[in-house]
RNA sequence: GCGGGUGUAACUCAGUUGGUAGAGUGUCAGCUUCCCAAGCUGAAUGUCGAGGGUUCGAAUCCCUUCACCCGCUCCA
């Protein structure tokens, strides 16, 4: 089976992110932690290196005065840093705060998951006609007379028949016979019941009562309070994304960093959602890291900065070694869209956890309109793109009241830019780099018996380590000269290892295990002419060198 | 959240009807070794996922719990 190749190839990488250092489990001395991961020694780098290619491509590499050929003009992108805790309004104002803020019931019985809020009931006196307890419930003895709460999922008018329905088949009543039922209350939503009648509430699939769950908060975002005190008055939110402060922070950017639209806010750092089930390795987290960059560009001209980012961020990944058969750029339908969108991509890879021909998403680029600026500037906006109001006829989440136009004084016109942000995920991009350069050779060894040899082919730029220097014998002026060269390496600032445990073959195989891109070897031709081998993790062939042009020749290969 | 599976050394795994743990790989040290998991000698390493119970005695039986995997469900 494809699918069960697939798990093995994962599991195995799961291995060996252990084995040698580069994904821990969070806290896994106290039995782990769901939802959270630790990157080790080697972990470490590889994130970094990506952190550092994707700054480099989408902060430092762009300049108005050195454009992009295939860009409508040159632009500027600027980094910043924000805080992960914000104003409590920011995430009201940008609809995270309503999007998940529902308790929700589960029923035991009929497996179903409803929302407190849209479940309406009433109470009732009677005898229930049910016979055996339903599974999931409390026992209940039959033909008790007491009072119930009988409850439908069913909206507006429709609820009260609704509820005289259910109330007919549960206490075994005929339907011309409805006034024989004892309402004892008017209708209600389940939020008014307390925790401690949940025995009597009879849920909208169920059979019978006492088969809900009590009433568990869902929220997105992770909260917590910023004083000693814990009241709800503090309370305050961890970021669900990054974004929000690169939106908030437009007007402090323009004002301070003689930007000009088009021009872009990058940023990176860790976002938190309570994810229902963590799942699939670091791929979905509750603690991870993102690379979102807010492009800000004239509206009539965001159509074309949209198809551009799209386009420029598919290439970055392939540039640094994903393959095309596994990076999936898939257009959202228009009709997934918001209608001011014109448009939506997500970047996929077709990780091994998944099923063959299925992708997981790395990162979105998303055309946003003038969403975020004009919700901070006059208060949430609906789906229309008009303000949200609340029911006093006021602002449901007012914005900020600062004006965060653009006045373009070339064609004089003032504008709320638009935005295109592609928006990356650290965490995700590193584990597919570390499942795309996952790789089994095999070959014979001294004794003729096939070995396997496990390589990550990770891009040079990308590998933890990126060179390691050898003595081929433990003697002979071989370790010291190993170690100059070792040290001329640290003296470059490029990341390298010395060994000289163990025979060659295994050094060499260590290597490729963790990615090393290149060996040096010092043997004893070195000390006679002065030239080294370079070994290379990919094709294992050997090219000789002097060793003095070691150190320019790998710095060489790395900006190549 | 539900159902199924798993959890023993750093990794992969063995461990009989209950009698307080083993292998291979890896790691480390020494010798050897002039290029692709070489050889010899030696060494270290386990709260048997955690907590509780039954028992004279638990890796093994029971309960609870945590984590991971698979399938549903849910969801940015």
């Amino acid at each position: 089976m494809a699918s069960q190749e697939r798990t093995a190839r994962m599991e195995k990488i799961v291995a060996l992110c252990k084995r040698r250092g580069f994904i821990f489990q969070s806290s896994e001395i106290y039995g782990g932690q769901n939802g959270f991961w630790d990157y080790g020694p080697l972990g470490v780098e590889l994130k970094r290196n990506v952190r550092q290619a994707w700054w480099q491509d989408m902060v430092v590499a762009n300049d108005p005065m050195l454009p992009d050929p295939v860009a409508p003009c040159g632009f500027n992108i600027v980094g910043i840093e924000t805080s992960i805790i914000m104003h409590p309004q920011v995430w009201k104002v940008s609809g995270h705060y309503d999007l998940f803020a529902d308790k929700m019931v589960d029923c035991r019985e009929a497996k179903g998951r409803y929302r407190l809020d849209h479940m309406k009931g009433r109470w009732i006196t009677g005898a229930l006609a049910q016979k055996a307890a339903p599974e999931g419930s409390v026992p209940t003895p039959p033909n008790e007379v007491g009072d119930w709460y009988v409850t439908t999922m069913a909206d507006g008018p429709e609820a009260g028949d609704a509820l005289v329905k259910r109330a007919c088949k549960l206490f075994g009543v005929k339907s011309n016979e409805t006034h024989k039922l004892a309402w004892k209350s008017e209708l209600s939503t389940l939020a008014s019941v307390p925790l401690d009648k949940y025995d009597h509430v009879i849920g909208p699939d169920a059979t019978g009562p006492g088969t809900l769950t009590e009433p568990r908060d869902f929220n997105l975002m992770m909260e917590t309070n910023t004083g000693a005190l814990q009241t709800a008055e503090n309370k305050a939110f961890l970021r669900p994304e990054t974004a929000q402060g690169m939106f908030v922070n437009f007007k402090n950017v323009c004002d301070s960093s003689r930007v000009r639209v088009p021009f872009g806010i990058a940023q990176i750092g860790k976002s938190f959602r309570n994810e229902i089930t963590p799942r699939n390795f670091t791929f979905r987290s509750r603690e991870f890291e993102q690379m979102e960059m807010e492009f800000f560009c004239a509206p009539a001209e965001s159509p074309k900065w949209y198809s551009y980012w799209r386009d420029r961020r598919m290439k970055w990944y392939a540039a640094l070694g994903i393959k095309s058969e596994n990076l999936l750029l898939r257009e959202h339908d228009k009709s997934e869209l918001a209608h001011y969108s014109v448009g939506t991509a997500d970047i996929e890879y077709a990780f091994p956890f998944l099923d063959e021909g299925e992708y997981g998403e790395l990162e979105g680029v998303a055309h946003r309109g003038d969403f975020d600026l004009r919700s901070h500037s006059e208060g949430k906006l609906d789906k229309a793109l008009n303000v949200e109001l609340g029911p006093d006829g006021q602002p449901k989440y007012r914005g900020s009241g600062k004006d965060l136009s653009y006045f373009d004084d070339q064609t004089r016109e003032r504008y709320v830019p638009h935005v295109i942000e592609p928006a990356a995920g650290c965490d995700r991009t590193t584990l597919a780099f570390l499942c795309e350069a996952y790789y089994e050779d095999e070959a014979p060894d001294d004794k003729g018996v096939m070995q396997t040899r496990v390589v990550l082919k990770l891009h040079p730029r990308l590998a933890p380590v990126k060179v390691a220097i050898f003595p081929l014998i433990k003697k002979d002026g071989q370790p010291e000269k190993a170690l100059e060269i070792y040290k001329a390496f640290k003296d470059a600032g490029i990341n390298a290892q010395y060994d000289a445990q163990a025979a060659i073959g295994k050094r060499y195989r260590r290597m490729d295990e963790i990615g090393t891109p290149w060996c040096i070897t010092v043997d004893g031709q070195t000390m006679t002419d002065g030239t080294v081998t370079l070994r290379d993790r990919d094709t294992l062939e050997q090219i000789r060198i002097p060793a003095s042009e070691v150190v320019d020749l790998i710095a060489k290969r790395l900006r190549a």
